[in-house]
DNA sequence: TTGTAGGCGTTATCAG
DNA sequence: CTGATAACGCCTACAA
């Protein structure tokens, strides 16, 4: 079924099937009252590929997201929101996981295989790894989401991660921690790097020293999260706060604290980071800071339709992390020259 | 940049390159050379929404998930592993969240949006509410994920729940569990009735005695398990053992007991549906029935695919929970007539 | 206001 | 093996 079929069965030319579809004023009502009952009566929808391709506009975008994260809540929100966005501005996305573990150039191959689908612009969400966009040629709307690393005047939503680590280190300063440690992601992606710094700044804001053994380099996940807390907890004197890369991992390390008898808001301070809904429901509930996906996806989409639109005024795109304040932290504890070694049953 | 440009440049019909891009062997080896090169230095790729048209087919496939599920793992796996059987096969997808909560009808609306946009097939992947698709007219290869109430002939991922939950109340029976809990999720949605039913088909077959006051209807989140759980927690005799609809509202159930003092793999028994990486890493680990969403998202985009070629033999689309064994599970404690009343701290 | 003709970037069918 | 020419379904001057 298609626009001239239309045209015939209501005794008119395609042309003017195709105004009444866009709503064209111009069209005789009656004309159009008839057009609109075949269209009715035959249930025809327009063929957007058709349209797209002659108006130049598939009204399509896409967005990519890191494949290491398809487990993490925090992705399946970001996928959520931007949707939504999009959808409620008439336009329709493509979806494509970048395996950034295994093929460094992923990303650029998941956009190039978007832009043969015409789409009007892409959103790269992947946190850390867009660095090889800069590398390869790419002509349509981009926006990614980071720190402060400029690619090529890209657009990007500017993630500020200090008011939520200052807050944070603050908080764990007024309890009186001096040894904070920290399980930070790889720090290869930039994003983890960026996390990094932010610490660092905010401890030297709030004059805690800071103490490069107490970092422990793990996987952002699960598993990486436990075992990154296994290995400050075999430190010789182990640090009597930490903060963590994001909340996935902050939930692996609250498993490997179980597991020596160890309770976090009792015995060890602990902070997360990304603000997942499962952080209410930890035992305790996990402190964190917090990095709203559903606000994140909606700047990213606002800016890649400003991209698109070439709309001259711009949002600022920046987005302000916070602290949140639950039940996992608490004072420094048996802080002697064992550090926490007192309470940590032997392995 | 277009075909007619390249053939421009090359100095050849555009036919010629159309054939040279899709590797039509007769063409003279040179004169493929030459276009190869020009493609190549120019940066060229195909139309896909042109070829589209031109071929009748999209090689794009929809995938509708439902919208109040957006922080739960559950659905950002199953995306993720729908999308790599898509890519693997040349196919992109488009991703739509149905919110049918506020709109009854919403998953036909995603899916009428996403046939205007060529889908050659759709997933629903909503898990109960895919009912409404029988009510419009699709004219679409559609595949979705159910127990058995077949859907107008339409394809779907049968669901088999019984297993997993036999061998879980066999399990609890096992250990003498006689007054066995469940929070069901709310059982308008008919996967949540499945389950619902299959547990009770369980129970019969390993001789449990069912008592419908122990089922609290809750939300299959994570707020609405904790709610569900304080439910059976209040009433008289509270049940020894308790299931769920899904981990995330286990999750919640955990948090519940926490808040009274109870502990699950000690002083009552709870066990999980779908097996999310986050079972492992509550506190205890979360025994569960798997519900694998890689397996699941490969078997729906299977079946859809022989939908869309019109494959003659059709894989047996069954997917067969089963019982994962962790540690969230204990004999039956102080059922006195008063149940487990004695280690509740009064609310 | 309406219809005719041409074009969007491909593929596919013919002659040559 | 190659190159016109006509689709694919829609939009849009331009002319009537």
């Amino acid at each position: 079924m298609n626009i001239r079929e239309i045209a015939r069965r209501a005794r008119v030319s395609h042309s003017t099937v195709s105004r009444v579809i866009n709503e064209v004023q111009s069209v005789d009502p009656k004309l159009a009252r008839r057009v609109r009952a075949v269209i009715d009566e035959v249930g025809y929808r327009p063929n957007f590929q058709a349209r797209a391709l002659a108006r130049g506009r598939s009204h399509t975008v896409g967005l990519v997201v890191s494949e290491l994260s398809g487990g993490n809540p925090f992705f399946s929100e970001i996928i959520l929101y931007f949707e939504r966005a999009a959808v409620q501005q008439g336009y329709e996305v493509l979806i494509s996981f970048a395996d950034t573990e295994t093929q460094p150039d992923h990303i650029a191959v998941c956009v190039a295989r978007m832009q043969e689908r015409q789409v009007e612009g892409v959103a790269v969400l992947t946190f850390g790894m867009e660095e090889q966009l800069a590398k390869c040629a790419i002509d349509v709307p981009v926006v990614y989401a980071g720190a402060d690393h400029d690619l090529r005047g890209v657009r990007f939503v500017r993630i500020n991660y200090l008011p939520g680590f200052r807050d944070a280190v603050r908080h764990l300063a007024e309890f009186g921690h001096e040894r904070i440690g920290y399980l930070s992601g790889r720090l290869g992606w930039s994003s983890m790097r960026t996390r990094f710094d932010s610490l660092r700044r905010a401890m030297k804001l709030a004059s805690v020293p800071f103490d490069k053994d107490l970092v422990a380099e793990c996987d952002h996940t699960w598993d990486g999260g436990a075992e990154g807390m296994r290995t400050l907890l075999n430190l010789p004197k182990p640090p009597s706060a930490v903060l963590c890369c994001n909340d996935v991992a902050a939930v692996g390390a609250l498993k490997a604290l179980a597991a020596r008898g160890i309770q976090a808001g009792r015995d060890i301070a602990l902070i997360g980071f990304d603000d997942l809904t499962i952080c209410r429901f930890t035992q305790p509930a996990l402190s964190t800071i917090q990095f709203s996906p559903r606000e994140l996806a909606a700047l990213a989409f606002q800016g890649l339709l400003e991209e698109i639109q070439q709309t001259p005024k711009k949002t600022n795109l920046e987005y302000k992390t916070r602290f949140i304040l639950r039940d996992s932290t608490c004072p420094p504890r048996l802080l002697g020259a064992d550090g926490l070694r007192e309470v940590i049953r032997t392995p």
